[in-house]
DNA sequence: CTGAAAGCGCTAACAG
DNA sequence: CTGTTAGCGCTTTCAG
């Protein structure tokens, strides 16, 4: 393995211009620059990171915190991870993805006073979420994804709730629908301040208002039996809804299985929107779902990009920047039934067709 | 920043005893022990990452290397990645996971030449995968999750395919099975020579041979267009099917959906294993699959305990371990109809039964 | 524009 | 059992 002096001794120059060549720190001249790169590759030459991080204090690596809970990364999470990852190699930084979660509040001090990372993204930020406080007490320099309570100087990027909810919502409207039920992440979750599950709420409430409608929302468990049962309740309590908005990956099946169950076709009888979701997911489903692609790699670009500004210059502007879904109409989706269908009628003639 | 100056000042010793006492390199009376580990808790000491990586060449990072399709991690894979971290961070180690594939050996070459990685773990290992020969070259120690073609000098974990494939027929026939269709990966990823379709279908064939009835294996994409288009296949091959075992969990959900848009029920009329799934996806389908469980973190355990071995000393045996997946009987399996009965008359009932 | 040299904070001989 | 000290390979003043 060679190292500078390798380099330095073979250019015929000192070890600093050979550093300097390298980090660009001063300038060079083209003559002496040329020497030094030509030594570098013919001696196959890499810095060693650990000697530059503890003379430079920098360690060049980004820490991605990302609590794995046991049901995995979706499509969208993936997406977010593969744009960071090439933004941060793109300037010379190492992603490193560590699964740590609010519950993993030592590990992650280890790390950071460790001072392994020079920055970190966190990924699903809780309203108060204790991770914040660690590394800004360790002097961390951090970018949020999502938002925590008080956002007062932090960086984060998120999904505009809003304006996706606002476009699910327009997106059943203009099909015809007026009795549209939202289908939420559970009660538990709604309780905890779970930002996602409480900013979609209040959106959904605020564009059916601005259409005029009535606003139902229903909590579900995060899995398919969560979605049968918030179906029944859906059916309960709006006999003849016409479409259901879902924000709940695992539930969304458990509801259209469900739907097929009780002979009620999609999007014939009921029309299914689910947000936040990626076409891989959107696809699996039968019928593939309409849905509201999750922007996951231009969030990771835009959050590695800010995460470098706040590294390199300490007090960098603060950047909150909120980006939308986008609406991508798959076969969940369609005009409602005229009027008057009743639910039994519904049923009867979904089981005719099927048998035909 | 508190450092091992300090702390040796404070404690009124070395900074070499400081040093020993928090490695354990060298025996410490028990009486200076306590002195040293009092002034770093007083100084609320931690080691600097990259000193004690430059001064000892070990980085005490390992690194996870993990190719991320747009399809994301699954459970299984997620289970895998937990397991490995605990154990790594049991170790001392921080497990790091780059989204490093086959692809992006420059990114791979860069990292373990800056002697960033003191081992690695490799994920989707192909048959030929050229990462190996990079890492090997560099003097990285390795451990394959999955196997290459030729693995001599190479310590792995796998899943058992061959046990099973075996514990997935076994239960099918024990129902009173006879017609098993397979649906595996697509043609392609045949043809690409992927391990664990090539092994499953190896075991599927002689599986099904020692109980002396036909196998027939059908390629899928993995998507849920490859499973509806999979069953359409197999039911122009085998029109009396009764049971189909799948190794691609995007396509049993197309799958599970054609097979209920043509009127035949799971598993009345046909029942459904799906191979090597966690629990979480299992639940997601209606009904829920039967499936045989990978052992996600016991297999990310027993590869981190492997590579520290390996990167403890040097020339550590080579450890090759496979390890079976647990059947676990849920909805979509049962036992068969009774011969006789027709595709058309199994279809009418099922149409009776949802309207009852 | 270039060189010399002083560390960065820790480990690991080498001495006692 | 403990202390002294020479690096690890690089960055970054300070001088020229």
């Amino acid at each position: 393995m060679a190292t500078m002096q390798d380099v330095a001794r073979l250019a015929r120059v000192s070890v600093s211009t050979v550093s300097y060549a390298l980090t660009g720190a001063r300038p060079i001249s083209q003559a002496t620059r040329d020497k030094v790169l030509a030594a570098m590759a013919e001696l196959d030459y890499q810095p060693n990171a650990m000697a530059r991080g503890l003379a430079s204090r920098r360690s060049r690596i980004l820490g991605l915190l990302l609590p794995m809970d046991e049901r995995g990364l979706g499509a969208t999470e993936t997406a977010f991870v593969t744009g960071a990852a090439a933004a941060a190699s793109a300037a010379g930084y190492h992603l490193v993805l560590s699964p740590i979660g609010v519950g993993d509040l030592d590990q992650l001090r280890r790390l950071a006073s460790q001072r392994m990372l020079d920055g970190a993204l966190l990924m699903e930020v809780q309203l108060h979420d204790p991770r914040v406080d660690v590394l800004r007490e360790l002097g961390v320099p951090l970018v949020l994804i999502g938002r925590t309570a008080d956002t007062t100087g932090l960086s984060y990027v998120d999904i505009d709730f809003d304006q996706t909810v606002r476009a699910a919502v327009g997106h059943l409207v203009d099909l015809g629908h007026h009795r549209i039920v939202y289908v939420n992440h559970s009660a538990d979750t709604l309780a905890e301040g779970y930002g996602p599950a409480l900013r979609t709420r209040d959106a959904f409430t605020a564009a059916m208002a601005g259409h005029g409608l009535e606003p139902l929302m229903i909590p579900a468990e995060d899995s398919a039996a969560g979605g049968r049962t918030a179906l029944a309740t859906a059916l309960r309590r709006v006999p003849d809804l016409t479409a259901i908005l879902a924000m709940n990956e695992s539930a969304v099946f458990g509801l259209l299985g469900e739907l097929a169950a009780r002979g009620r076709s999609v999007p014939d009888d009921v029309s299914v929107v689910s947000m936040v979701t990626s076409p891989q997911v959107a696809e699996l489903a039968t019928p593939a779902l309409t849905a509201m692609n999750s922007p996951g790699s231009a969030l990771g670009r835009i959050a590695i990009e800010t995460l470098l500004r706040h590294v390199d210059v300490g007090d960098a502007q603060i950047n909150q920047q909120l980006l939308p879904c986008a609406l991508e109409v798959r076969g969940s989706s369609g005009p409602p039934r005229t009027e008057g269908t009743t639910t039994e009628a519904a049923r009867r003639r979904a089981a005719t067709r099927r048998r035909a």
